[in-house]
DNA sequence: TTTATAACATAGTATTTTTATCGGGAATGA
DNA sequence: TCATTCCCGATAAAAATACTATGTTATAAA
């Protein structure tokens, strides 16, 4: 029961974006650089980011991305749900789709329900700033997991 | 982050045992075809928890499988964990493998830390005997997730 | 107005993981 | 003996993951 790369790089850039915002755009290919991360694929974790409102963008030289809120507006779980489409641990909860017919008489529905929500509950108490806050070493390159 | 489909089986596989405990072997047969499930997969299952001490075994005609405890004394933390092998969100905090090095200096540890615990307390917080008693339809075919 | 820049879009690909299936053992009760 | 049932490893198809490649479009700066 993992989060992809993607949700754990979604985090890291948002950190990243979070703790060099200056007013000016910031690009890719910085991120990129500060995070160690393919400029290729952080552009396909920023394109839902950005389509979602979390981020606005600004094509062009001296183009890029910045937070469209401050960052304790934002929550982890906003984050990582925008990637990761749901981070419900079985697919019958995830709503979309009704994969399972067996709802009514599933032993296990209701375990798999509390799961989801103390999951749920966690990344919807944790803010953005919450992240940039605890990274006391601001100074070393952001290398994270 | 989704849990597979052999740790939903596997629950599903101890809740079966459990209810269907009467002093007598119980099948991998009579399993499979009560959860609608492949034998052959369900042997996969079985496996690790016989071998982790979850079950006993018995081989030969109306041989089969038995609770090695009271349903009570077993957390579903610790049925998932022989399967799934960690319910660890991102694999840094596995244990095993020591895969990331900047763990000093992360900005991210700390939270992931925290949603493995959140995650842990609830499994480890409800029994197989929470599932069984939870299973109201008792009558009906054990269709589960 | 040109041009370099950087976002945006989409398709391809190699690797790994998942989800099984298959074939045959080894033990054992009837 | 012998059918049954657990046990064990190999194989394989399918899906997901983690990128890579090749562009197109908008726009600020020269």
């Amino acid at each position: 029961m993992k989060v992809s790369t993607k949700g754990r790089y979604a985090l890291r850039m948002m950190i990243d974006i979070a703790k060099n915002e200056t007013g000016e755009w910031i690009s890719i290919k910085d991120i990129a650089r500060r995070q160690n991360i393919s400029e290729k694929y952080l552009e396909q974790i920023v394109s839902p980011l950005t389509r979602g409102g979390l981020l606005v963008s600004s094509r062009g030289p001296s183009g890029g991305y910045m937070l469209s809120r401050t960052p304790a507006e934002y929550t982890t779980g906003e984050i990582l749900r925008v990637i990761e489409g749901s981070m419900a641990p079985v697919a019958c909860l995830d709503g979309i789709e009704n994969l399972c017919d067996q709802k009514e008489r599933c032993a296990t529905l209701a375990f798999w329900q509390g799961l989801y929500q103390v999951i749920n509950e966690y990344i919807d108490s944790i803010t953005l700033q919450d992240l940039v806050n605890r990274d006391a070493c601001s100074d070393l390159p952001d290398f994270s997991i």
